[in-house]
DNA sequence: GATTCGTGGAG
DNA sequence: TCTCCAAGAAT
């Protein structure tokens, strides 16, 4: 290995120390359960969006044991808008986990860590390094981009054999003392100087072993690939408003949005109906034309129910339909 | 291995 | 507005 581990490792370590990340949340007093919770909420989600919903969730469930107690209904209120939702199903299946079966304790080891449901290598990796301060190997978008353009590696990393590669040399960098530290430091450099965009490889600590700085080719590093356009896919959606406030379906658990409150959805359009209004949402796999219609009837085999419009803040709902709902609750159309 | 799963920050 | 992509995992 043209760089040494060793050196590599008291780089990272002391420019953590000295320019690092040491004011998040999550880092003040450490516990295993703010570690698992904020992980699974840091999933391919960005820092500053976890913040506000981080500080909801540990006022709402301090611990892993009111955690497990809460109500499915509680969890899905204060996940809503997040997105991934399938991240609240799982996290509150692990708390029930670790409560009854487990007396309590989160797991330790990235082997037992990855019994869990929700969590893969990475997070298995990064709870051991973070809540117990022992070796956890962590790869995520960060640590592939800074190996990608320190070892200039070419193709694909995405791929399944090319990321067990990049894994494994990630591995062979990992110390097995000061873990906390070096995660931290790994997550850090990725996020504040080896960014996507417009890296500021004058602050990097490594940048004269960076093989892509020496021959200018940071911005090819790593390598992108054409990705298809998203297909753009139509929905027809039901807002029935009334005094008593509007009619909302809890979705199945086999739809986008699983188990949250929502306007009821028909299989086609309603050529019927008149239309209250339209949005269009963005999903990661396809785009969304949406359709509202006013007082359209509905057949549903999903569970229905009223909700009063003070109630909307207290409920799982998805951002879109949260939004419609509001605008056309605060401005009513008078298009009628 | 390819798909599915959200939402929003930032350029 | 459009694009990339974010402390990925499950199927």
């Amino acid at each position: 290995m043209m760089l040494k581990p060793e050196y590599f490792q008291e780089v990272v370590l002391n420019w953590q120390a000295q320019y690092g990340r040491h004011d998040l949340p999550w880092q003040q007093h450490i516990t295993p359960y703010k570690v698992l919770v904020s992980e699974i909420m840091l999933q391919q989600t960005q820092v500053k969006t976890v913040i506000p919903y981080f500080q909801r969730w540990l006022a709402r469930f301090p611990d892993i044991a009111s955690l497990a107690a809460a109500a499915e209904d509680d969890v899905m209120s204060c996940w809503q808008g997040l997105g991934y939702y399938s991240r609240a199903r799982n996290l509150h299946k692990t708390a029930k986990y670790v409560v009854h079966e487990l007396a309590g304790e989160i797991p330790k080891t990235p082997a037992e860590l990855r019994e869990v449901p929700g969590v893969g290598p990475y997070t298995a990796g990064a709870i051991t390094a973070f809540a117990y301060n022992e070796p956890g190997t962590i790869v995520d978008g960060n640590v592939k981009r800074l190996f990608a353009r320190l070892f200039e590696l070419e193709g694909n990393l995405n791929t399944g054999a090319r990321h067990r590669e990049l894994w494994e040399l990630v591995e062979r960098y990992t110390p097995t003392t000061n873990n906390r530290q070096f995660a931290q430091g790994l997550l850090d450099l990725g996020a504040t100087i080896c960014t996507p965009r417009q890296p500021r490889c004058q602050e990097c600590p490594l940048q004269l072993k960076c093989k892509a700085f020496s021959h200018n080719t940071v911005n090819e590093f790593p390598q992108r690939f054409k990705k298809s356009p998203l297909p753009t896919r139509s929905g027809y959606f039901v807002l029935n408003k009334s005094d008593a406030g509007i009619v909302l379906e809890q979705r199945p658990a086999d739809t986008i949005w699983p188990r949250l409150w929502a306007l009821p959805e028909l299989v086609d359009e309603d050529t019927e109906a008149p239309v209250l209004g339209r949005f269009k949402h963005t999903f990661s796999h396809y785009k969304l034309d949406a359709v509202v219609y006013q007082g359209a009837e509905f057949k549903t085999n999903n569970l229905t129910k009223r909700f009063a419009i003070d109630q909307l803040q207290d409920i799982g709902m998805p951002a879109p339909i949260r939004k419609f709902i509001e605008q056309h609750l605060l401005k009513p159309a008078d298009n009628n």
